[in-house]
DNA sequence: CAACAAATAT
DNA sequence: CATATTTGTT
């Protein structure tokens, strides 16, 4: 009922389009591809490292430093026009918004407007939907302080994988909101986030039961009881260390202002797993396309996760 | 209050 | 469509 009438203008893309996105594919020849960086919120030390040596937490390179990296490419380029193209290019560049306000370290990849897949884009990470531009102030303190509306949370494959690991090493009867939040032990992630994630989950596997499906042939199969044998997924002691987690890149979007999204891996997973795909509902063979959980994250082994075969399999 | 499931909203 | 939020129940 509130409903804050935010407007939900304020696009900064009207009608521009195509334009191949601005890119300069020169500058991309022979530079790794996304999929290859280390994303700048990874620390490059593990976790256990870091909390071993009791290395400060290391507030992760985020946006803000994406944008201040970004500041000085464009600063450099407009000293040095090498040439035209470059020039033309810092255009592109206007630098975004409010630079202040994404600090912060957003561990999670959140959704902003979907651009649409079309373009074979992928999901934009938003900073802030608000008035298209970046909130004003906040993005620091989401927990602490409430009634801050959060973006969007976005599944990714390593954050579903982690989800799926840890719900599976609870074990049915265990893995609840709350618990698999904190086990998850990632920043940002609410139970809310979980809970429906979960329920979701659930749903999806309820119409799986009954349908082994030959194809399928991996393991989604949870334990009925707590693996108290099982060794935790992510660090016995919860390690204080955020998982790592995407990076963001960004884009020269259409009329200057930037468009950032997040990198994934491999080619598949535009965003996220994208998921709970059902079953051949009834007898319709479609084309089972399953783009869903283990099939996008799994591939790609990226993050940590030993995919451990999981033994006993007793559905309810 | 937390968990759930189903509906509904964005 | 994927998530979020609401609602009613346990």
């Amino acid at each position: 009922m509130g409903e804050e009438a935010d407007a939900k203008d304020c696009d900064m893309v009207a009608g521009d389009s195509e334009g191949e996105e601005g890119r300069v594919l020169e500058w991309e020849v022979g530079l790794p591809s996304a999929d290859d960086l280390i994303p700048l919120s990874q620390s490059l030390i593990s976790p256990d490292l870091a909390y071993a040596f009791s290395i400060a937490p290391e507030p992760a390179h985020t946006l803000l430093d994406v944008y201040r990296a970004s500041q000085s490419t464009v600063s450099s380029l407009r000293r040095h026009p090498t040439s035209s193209l470059a020039v033309a290019t810092v255009k592109f560049f206007s630098p975004f918004p409010s630079p202040s306000s994404v600090a912060a370290d957003d561990p999670v990849v959140l959704e902003g407007e979907g651009d649409d897949a079309e373009n074979g884009t992928i999901a934009t990470v938003a900073i802030a939907d608000e008035t298209c531009c970046l909130p004003t102030e906040n993005f620091g303190d989401y927990h602490s302080n409430r009634a801050l509306k959060r973006p969007r949370l976005v599944w990714t494959a390593q954050l579903h994988k982690r989800f799926i690991d840890v719900v599976a090493h609870l074990g049915i009867k265990n893995a609840v909101p709350k618990t698999i939040m904190q086990l998850m032990n990632v920043e940002g992630l609410t139970r809310e986030n979980v809970a429906s994630h979960l329920q979701k989950y659930r749903l999806y596997r309820r119409r799986m039961e009954g349908i082994p499906d030959e194809g399928s042939s991996s393991f989604d199969h949870l334990p009925q009881e707590p693996s108290a044998q099982m060794p935790m997924p992510y660090g016995m002691p919860p390690p204080p260390v955020p998982m790592p987690v995407f990076s963001i890149a960004f884009h020269p979007g259409h009329n200057g202002a930037m468009e950032m999204m997040p990198i994934v891996n491999q080619h598949q997973a535009a965003g996220a797993y994208h998921g709970f795909v059902s079953p051949h509902p009834n007898g319709g063979v479609i084309g089972d396309q399953q783009g869903d959980w283990w099939s996008a994250g799994n591939k790609s082994g990226l993050i940590v996760s030993h995919p451990r075969a999981i033994p006993n399999a007793k559905l309810m």
